[in-house]
DNA sequence: TTAATTAATCGTAATATTGCAATATAATTA
DNA sequence: TAATTATATTGCAATATTACGATTAATTAA
């Protein structure tokens, strides 16, 4: 079919997948890293430091808006987009979860 | 266009964002979690208990494995999938580095 | 008001993903 | 060897993603 069975899920798988998915494209990793490190944070800047059209960073931060990971607050003619602090410590705890339960000795293989 | 311009991004970046990707999907994320508690690891098993068709388990248990997640061992006539614990580790710590780099106080917004 | 600047949206082409039925492959057992 | 059991592959339809040119908003400055 080509669309994703969600009911048969968790809300959190659901939610984790989705935020994952949001995180998982080298362009919007690159946005994130340069939003933390304050290097680059409007639209402009972004598109020119990584070599992307506008258009497309444009939305590649939609994205990542649209999964809470960032917010954007409007300082005159631009848009400056930050890290979502909630959201952002939310994953960064669901994932804690899903990494440490993993305890390294396996029980079959 | 809609392929990927990963030649502008560094080998990092891409490399997490396909491993991301890997996780990014809510099936994949319950195939791991049922291999982890070792519920599971077998892919007519983890068919029966997600719901989904054994084809269809079969697909996402490869893109797990080619994304470095999870090993086959040939157990008998089935295969039985567990974490590979270097790549897991990895994946871990390159996370820990993106999320420890916000230290919450924003510079702009 | 008009011009300038910046971000968002629309439309489109190329490609990727998701899910499964049908089938093929591989290993064990009778 | 033949039957059984389990996984992998193929092929396909439906949908989603990616990227960008062209255009449209929205805000500020002249």
């Amino acid at each position: 079919m080509g669309i994703t069975k969600t009911e048969i899920f968790t809300d959190e798988q659901n939610k984790l997948a989705l935020q994952l998915k949001a995180i998982a494209h080298p362009a919007r990793i690159a946005i994130l890293q340069l939003i933390i490190e304050a290097k680059a944070c409007i639209c402009g800047d972004l598109s020119s430091e990584l070599g992307l059209a506008q258009p497309t960073v444009s939305q590649h931060l939609k994205e990542l808006k649209n999964a809470g990971l960032i917010q954007g607050t409007i300082e005159g003619v631009s848009v400056c987009y930050c890290i979502e602090p909630q959201a952002w410590k939310n994953l960064n705890n669901e994932l804690n979860k899903l990494f440490s339960s993993y305890k390294g000795i396996n029980s079959c293989c």
